[in-house]
DNA sequence: ACAGCACTGAAAATGATTTTCAAAATAGTC
DNA sequence: GACTATTTTGAAAATCATTTTCAGTGCTGT
């Protein structure tokens, strides 16, 4: 099942209503590859459609991450960002703190190592975050 | 070298000054093994010397963090936690999301296969953050 | 078309963090 | 110790991201 019917079949489940700029912010987030803030992609989305509201981003946004098809994330710069989730598998990030390239990267193995620290203190993990900072290959030449 | 005289050769060379209340906040800072926020800090601090102020408390651990006493950490609770830095050996976090309990382990292994994965996207690592959230053994018991 | 909700967008509210500024404290010099 | 230049402090105000409010609009089923 495709992130769009994925959707629209979570709306139905709550309640909620299939609405055009659900829509809109639905396909403009699965379309980039980037980390979105709320600001980052209301001012995308109002370049192409200049009524929609900054609330109404952030909102849909929020629904995203409630229903799995977009993942919050804090990279320390004082904004959440959101990234589209693509099933299960799941990747961590690189970001470089001098030009803020995030690069995505999966390692199995440290998954395998965490699963075996949470086992030594009885705890059961739901979800993890792993990112290293540092300088990317440019930055780190000049 | 100990964190305080660690921290007071800092001021010296940055021309600042070695306050009390810098002095007050450093040590209730180091006294504590949790992860505080700067509201948290303050009020502790301000039930032994009401007179300080949130600002002096915020701008302090920010000079903790510039000079490597400190590590800031985002749990996405919304707050920045501040914790203290023992010397170069590091640690990860386990988060109970029920009931907010932070337990702090280390993986060697874990920090050698991040180096590989740098390696692997010629990045340079600086610091790094890993946390697993889930579960503790009481809260999966309930 | 109508009723009942949910949704939207603008604006206001909130909460954490940061800045401002006048008064107080500090470090260096005499 | 007194003087001076500079930094620091604390209270209040400002800022920034996020969240909530609310009146008007739109969707869905009858």
């Amino acid at each position: 099942m495709d992130q769009i019917s994925h959707f629209t079949e979570f709306l139905n489940r709550k309640g909620l209503k299939n609405t055009n700029q659900r829509m809109l912010i639905l396909k403009a987030f699965l379309e980039s590859d980037s980390h979105y803030s709320t600001e980052e992609l209301y001012l995308k989305l109002r370049a192409a459609y200049p009524k929609i509201g900054y609330a109404t981003v952030h909102r849909t946004l929020k629904l995203f991450a409630e229903c799995g098809i977009a993942a919050e994330r804090h990279f320390g710069d004082g904004q959440t960002r959101f990234e589209p989730v693509t099933d299960q598998e799941h990747h961590d990030h690189l970001v470089c703190k001098e030009c803020g390239l995030i690069i995505e990267f999966e390692e199995p193995e440290i998954e395998e190592l965490q699963e075996k620290v949470a086992a030594e203190h009885n705890f059961t993990i739901q979800t993890h975050r792993l990112e290293l900072y540092g300088l990317c290959t440019d930055c780190s030449n000049n």
